[in-house]
RNA sequence: GCCUGGGUAGCUCAGUCGGUAGAGCAGCGCAUUCGUAAUGCGCAGGUCAAGGGUUCGAAUCCCUUCCCAGGCUCCA
């Protein structure tokens, strides 16, 4: 009988019986990993189990605590989903159905234009199981395009998939669905339910179980708003009961860290409806923290090179029509308000008005790079349905800069950039950095490409001295030039993007920017648009996310209480905070009207950094108790003295590297 | 803007079949004086998001608007 050779991950080999399958290797290898098994890597391609495996093949078996076990968990959790939903609403039509990180999804048109409601998340979830019960198997079949929209005659979503692939005018995303070339591949799960698909799948719906239904939502149908919108249901999928459970326990985590939520229950900022949507007001804790933000930021600027500028927050059309926002931003911006000399906008963006400041004078090359920088408070109009806390927010303030620069020049100004940009990061507790490096979109793009490649070449020539890792975005450039996009990643592990670089050679065009050259000649500027944190506030919301609240010292908006133990030490209490208070720590007092323990217990709710009690041994001795943040563990008979140095070394050491 | 779900005291939430408002925490007052995460008692707190409609009667049913959440789309 003629055998196959087969290699293994580990670079043994295997002889196995012609036409052997993935399953039969993983039967050869172990019961145990026979029984585990979901799928094969064969010469890299995922592949089903039953797949045969040619002679000489690589093979690795795909178990389900791994990255690919989850996907194909995932993705067939997206077919039983769509198998128990045409059984619910039968005539429903299925669209496409995913896995995605943590989950899979799929969106369906349901029969009349009816809409699922939360509570049919718990009747697909009861028919899921029943599919997952009755032990299905995922079987494959491949067949011509034609018998593919005679399979699918009565789903419209899926004949205009196939239709694309016949066409020639897939996509990857189509590719996904079906399969490459001359065939559509489709996987039954029983005679009921077929549905379009490149695979490949568990070997049978018992293999998976641990999932669960999260929240529908509408979606249009191939992500285009002038199209259908489907119904979309999002469920996630794991290996385990523990894993799920852990998952579930994660997001649970996240949400104690919600920024809104914290912002209420530390007392920072509110979102008053009588404003309106997207417009926040700072309370006082939190103000005294954005304060402390601002005053590090203008430090930082001022050593590095900025010049600071200040412009209002409105201003007539005609500049907007100039900078080109008007034409292609209107929608974004707040309504023109009419007045006797002309029509005014809100402005969404400095860099007009720093043109004008570059524009006010004759400037010399001597000047640049010329570096502005402003606080700079802009109204955009985002669509009600993006709003989302402080981090999308209609009325914001940016750390904005806009740098003047000399072609020759650029590529320095980005390095010296780049090192500014994650010195400020790395203060506020970030150490974690990737970045984005986004190109032309060949679609809609101003300036000659040879700018576009020089300004492309120094952005990536920036980041690769540095060694930041970095992913390309084709096309994901602004019209204007091309960027670098600074993302962090948090406590938790969640990226978020704050900084971004910009280059811009529309904005020096469309105002006739200009400098004197050595030469005595008239030539034109680059400009670089920066921002460190993004805006304020989404960096104050990404901060609370990243501390769960519990703020550092040089941030947080009280940094110390002082509790007596009994009436009779709050003379001293007072005394201490004095003392702490000149030196310019922010501190309070709360007098003993209530049990030490309650006292102690809402300064911890408050996540103040240091909470001191003073009691007859403090008062006797001049010394304190001192119950730091996150430590259950407080230190007694420390001096005041010795405190407040510790104290002081902490606050000042914020964002030196060597601090810890 | 679109889809789904919401909006009740400062916060978190209950409120059944349509019969006129409830808890805990927070606040205020009094008592309590306590060594490291909730002392006791009392008081006050509401145009039930806003407006309109149905009804003898609306937090509850219907309509409109505003605001919020989760998605989609968008994000200079």
């Amino acid at each position: 009988m003629a055998e196959i050779d087969v290699v293994l991950p580990d670079g043994s080999h295997k002889s196995l019986p012609a036409g052997s399958t993935a399953g039969d290797v993983a039967a050869a290898i172990g019961a145990r990993l026979a029984k585990d098994a979901l799928a094969a890597r064969i010469d890299g391609v995922l592949s089903d189990l039953a797949a045969s495996v040619p002679d000489g093949a690589h093979v690795g078996i795909v178990t389900p605590a791994s990255d690919d076990g989850r996907e194909i968990l995932r993705h067939s959790s997206a077919h039983v989903m769509a198998q128990a939903v045409t059984r619910l609403w039968p005539g429903a039509k299925y669209a496409i159905g995913p896995a995605i990180e943590n989950g899979f999804y799929y969106d369906f048109e349901l029969p009349g234009g009816a809409h699922f409601t939360d509570e049919d998340l718990a009747r697909i979830e009861a028919t899921m199981r029943e599919i997952v019960a009755e032990d299905q198997p995922f079987t494959r079949r491949e067949m011509s395009i034609d018998d593919g929209l005679a399979v699918f005659a009565d789903q419209p979503f899926k004949i205009e998939i196939i239709t694309k692939v016949k066409e020639g005018a897939d996509d990857d995303e189509d590719l996904g669905e079906v399969s490459a070339g001359p065939i559509v591949s489709v996987y039954a799960n029983s005679e009921g339910f077929v549905d379009l698909c490149r695979g490949p799948h568990v070997p049978s719906t018992k293999r998976l179980g641990h999932f669960k239904l999260m929240r529908v939502a509408g979606a249009y149908w191939r992500g285009d708003e002038k199209r259908p919108q489907l119904q979309r249901v999002y469920g996630t999928a794991w290996e385990s009961a523990a894993a799920l459970a852990a998952h579930l326990h994660q997001l649970e985590e996240a949400e104690k860290r919600d920024h809104r939520r914290l912002a209420t229950e530390l007392d920072l900022l509110s979102f008053p409806s009588e404003l309106g949507g997207g417009l926040a007001v700072w309370h006082p804790r939190g103000g005294i923290v954005r304060k402390q933000m601002e005053d590090f930021s203008r430090a930082r600027h001022l050593e590095g090179g900025y010049e600071f500028v200040v412009t209002p927050h409105l201003a007539n059309a005609r500049l907007f029509e100039t900078s080109g926002h008007l034409g292609f931003y209107k929608d974004g911006m707040y309504p023109p308000m009419e007045m006797d000399n002309g029509t005014y906008y809100m402005k969404p963006m400095n860099c007009p008005m720093h043109c004008l400041i570059f524009r006010s004078r004759a400037r010399s090359y001597r000047e640049l790079p010329l570096r502005l920088f402003e606080l700079g408070t802009v109204y955009r109009y985002e669509r009600a349905g993006t709003l989302h806390g402080l981090m999308r927010i209609r009325g914001f303030t940016q750390d904005d800069s806009h740098i003047y620069c000399t072609e020759e020049q650029l590529e320095g100004e980005i390095i010296s950039l780049l090192g500014f940009v994650m010195d400020v990061l790395r203060a506020f507790g970030f150490s974690e950095f990737t970045a984005n490096l986004s190109t032309k979109d060949p679609e809609k793009y101003v300036g000659s490409d040879e700018i576009w490649e020089k300004s492309t070449d120094a952005l990536r020539g920036a980041l690769e001295r540095f060694g930041l890792e970095y992913q390309i975005k084709k096309g994901d450039a602004a019209f204007y030039g091309p960027k670098i996009d600074i993302d962090v990643r948090d406590a938790i592990g969640r990226t978020w993007q704050l900084s971004t670089i910009q280059c811009d050679f529309n904005h020096p065009e469309r105002f006739d920017l200009e400098y004197v050259g050595a030469d005595n000649q008239r030539h034109r500027p680059i400009m670089l648009h920066r921002a460190l944190f993004g805006s304020i506030e989404r960096f104050f919301g990404v901060l609370l996310e990243h501390y769960a609240g519990n703020l550092p010292t040089w941030l947080a908006p009280e940094q110390v209480r002082v509790l007596g133990v009994r009436n009779d030490h709050d003379d001293y209490a007072r005394e201490v905070a004095a003392h702490l208070k000149e030196t310019g720590v922010r501190v309070s007092v709360e007098v003993a009207n209530e049990p030490l323990g309650a006292r102690i217990r809402r300064a911890k709710m408050e996540k103040i950094p240091y909470v001191l009690v003073v009691g007859d041994e403090d008062v006797a001795s001049g010394t304190l108790g001192v119950n730091a943040r996150g430590s259950n563990d407080p230190s007694r008979g420390v001096s005041l003295g010795e405190f407040t140095t510790a104290l002081h070394a902490e606050i000042l050491a914020h964002g030196r590297p060597d601090a810890d």
